[in-house]
DNA sequence: ACCATTTGACCACC
DNA sequence: GGTGGTCAAATGGT
């Protein structure tokens, strides 16, 4: 929404496109320099670093480049939830649409929907259970085959009331030690943290760029950063709530609580971040940028 | 009353 | 047909 680039804008794509590749011919610049400098006990580190930067740039580019050139490929999900489901505005009384069951009765609407198409997807393994820092709603939980935990699924708590297409899935992936999988699935639409998105819009203290795209957690000094300080004095009321239960019941948040674990704080500003890049993608499809792979911090993009 | 979770059922996809 | 993803009634908590 307010984050979002108006839809059906196709130049903001180019426009981001036209951004990425200034800042790879600028990141190359910077290699130059530093290649260029005598070699001080700090240079290998800081050519390793532009060369994650410049491949950073390059994978983002591909990715736009395809994502732009696959606009065809139309996502049915649209930002009012409801509309997955095509027999969910009928009327209960009447047999409306083939693709409905013809008995319509309430329980017959059950499962009636438009299975999302898979867009962008984050795997990350936690060794305990934490919150990003949004307001997730389970909606299900089903066992899995071949594994012994089951599956709890996740979505934003604000996809009806802002047509926020995030979800997540959980799944306890290890016993000992405990290990985590939650899969990131969409990007957030939503506007939960005002206070928040004004520091990311607000970020940069000359007032240039509107947003900072941060390529490179472990180099960042969490603590000293405004963003990610203020994030975790959000936190600090409720980190108990993210203990979870050995059955995988793990407290879930009320919309007004919002979670931020420390090593998330790396990863929620990156999403914050990608979510007002990749929804420029967005103007048609609903999909979004994807295959980008963070090595470290076992962060994971795979694409669709 | 409102909201979140649980849970069985349904359906899309492979 | 099996599996996984989603829905929505039932239930519980505040």
């Amino acid at each position: 929404m307010e984050c979002s680039w108006p839809e059906n804008s196709p130049s903001k794509p180019r426009k981001a496109i036209e951004e990425l590749v200034q800042g790879h011919q600028l990141a190359k610049q910077l290699r130059g320099l530093l290649s260029s400098w005598p070699g001080e006990d700090g240079s290998a580190p800081a050519d390793d670093l532009v060369l994650k930067i410049l491949n950073s740039f390059t994978n983002s580019l591909s990715i736009l480049n395809s994502a732009a050139e696959s606009d065809s490929d139309v996502s049915q999900i649209q930002p009012n939830a409801r509309a997955s489901s095509p027999c969910r505005d009928a009327p209960k009384s009447e047999s409306s649409g083939e693709s409905c069951r013809s008995i319509s009765t309430v329980k017959d609407r059950r499962g009636c929907y438009k299975r999302r198409r898979t867009s962008l997807t984050v795997t990350k393994d936690t060794p305990a259970l934490i919150d990003d820092g949004h307001a997730w709603r389970k909606y299900g939980q089903k066992p899995i085959l071949n594994a012994i935990y089951p599956r709890h699924y996740y979505r934003c708590t604000h996809k009806f009331d802002q047509g926020c297409q995030a979800a997540k899935q959980v799944q306890r992936i290890q016993e000992d030690p405990p290990m985590y999988r939650t899969t990131y699935i969409g990007h957030h639409t939503c506007r939960t943290f005002p206070k928040v998105s004004e520091l990311i819009l607000n970020s940069s203290p000359t007032g240039g760029s509107p947003f900072v795209l941060s390529f490179d957690n472990s180099s960042t000094n969490k603590q000293n950063h405004p963003f990610l300080s203020s994030y975790q004095l959000v936190k600090q009321e409720h980190k108990e709530d993210i203990i979870p239960s050995d059955d995988m019941t793990y407290n879930q948040s009320s919309s007004s609580d919002y979670l931020v674990s420390p090593d998330r704080t790396a990863f929620e500003p990156f999403c914050s971040n990608m979510a007002v890049l990749s929804s420029s993608m967005e103007s048609d499809n609903g999909d979004v940028i994807s295959g980008v792979d963070f090595a470290d911090d076992d962060l994971l993009f795979s694409s669709f």
